[in-house]
DNA sequence: AGTTTTGTTCAAAAAAAATTGAACAAAATG
DNA sequence: CATTTTGTTCAATTTTTTTTGAACAAAACT
């Protein structure tokens, strides 16, 4: 930091680090389409857009990208990249790979369907599930102390509740089943 | 407006018009919690919190309600109420029910899993895997013509996800078959 | 016919969620 | 060990979504 007459050799508009997109990172036609195909999908699930673009970049890509690859063909922050490959691992929705000679870490997508649905299930709808058990559990507590003339009615609708979240526990394992037997593709 | 010495007759903090919420609007705390359960539930779904108040207090109220009591239970405002309403009501979620002696249109929740399941398939799922498919034919066409050298992994790739929507359609008609079943509550 | 009640619509405001970018830390390099 | 590279974090900003509320229309009352 300290201010030489000359203090930077460097044009920031010219020097290839700045450059915001050099000629292979450019995306073919495809690629983006795909990308804009999943961005649409994750929202569906409630997911922010750039972790659709990331997962489509990387299902779309013949080889593993490293993070600052994957800011400049997307031109977004590397925060959000770095965010999104995050919530993406943990999801086991995207896979870290060994790239011989580069110290950056490189990315795969998980193309399995049955491996992403269990990610997103582990993830993002069983630990809902079970924070709506304790509640439920709870609530059961509160109607039956209750005294008004309710009671009843309110005993009904939450034993109801219960028997949804009992068949929705049932629904994921059957998808799970189903996803889970071997199909030719 | 106009400003004679004495203008109104009402005290606007004491009329009954103005009451925010009068005695028999006061919610249970059986109700309160069941409803925040819902407020919970919808957003997984990614649905506004005020649907998921509106549906909780209908799934939570022994007798249909007019929007404007809901309004009032609530504390929201007409037009949340009168847009929830609709959006509710273009699922199947919350019936219009007769109340003789009133004018008002009143509502009340439909409590049966399969209905609900049925109408947020119908009106928020299948839109999204319709357009999908659209898309995936376009796709399919791109990469027919596509001369890259990459040709043959977007080939693979795009065939991958409409395996993926193939199994997704199927499942939701599983789904449906599973909640179809007739259960003793 | 005029008034009130009921409900919808939509521009503006508020709230929530996603994104940015700069500061920072950790590891690798020379 | 100083420097560079790589990646994370998080406050501030931007974008998107939701909510509000006032204007309006339609129907029902008097």
């Amino acid at each position: 930091m300290s201010s030489s007459p000359q203090t930077s050799i460097y044009d920031p508009e010219l020097s290839s680090q700045e450059s915001t997109n050099s000629n292979s990172d450019q995306l073919e036609t495809i690629q983006k389409e795909v990308i804009a195909l999943f961005v649409n999908g994750v929202r569906v699930l409630g997911l922010p857009k750039s972790v659709g673009e990331i997962y489509g970049l990387l299902f779309i890509s013949p080889d593993p990208l490293a993070l600052d690859v994957i800011v400049r063909k997307l031109e977004i922050s590397k925060g959000s990249v770095s965010q999104g490959l995050r919530f993406l691992r943990n999801l086991g929705a995207v896979k870290p790979v060994y790239v011989s000679g580069d110290r950056r870490d490189h990315f795969t997508a998980e193309a399995e369907l049955k491996k992403l649905a269990n990610g997103f299930i582990r993830g993002e709808l069983n630990p809902n599930l079970e924070s709506a058990t304790l509640r439920l559990d709870e609530l059961r507590a509160m109607a039956k102390n209750d005294k008004s003339p309710n009671s009843d009615f309110f005993q009904e609708r939450i034993r109801r509740i219960g028997n949804w979240r009992r068949r929705g526990g049932m629904l994921l394992k059957i998808v799970n089943r189903f996803l889970g037997r071997t199909t030719r593709v």
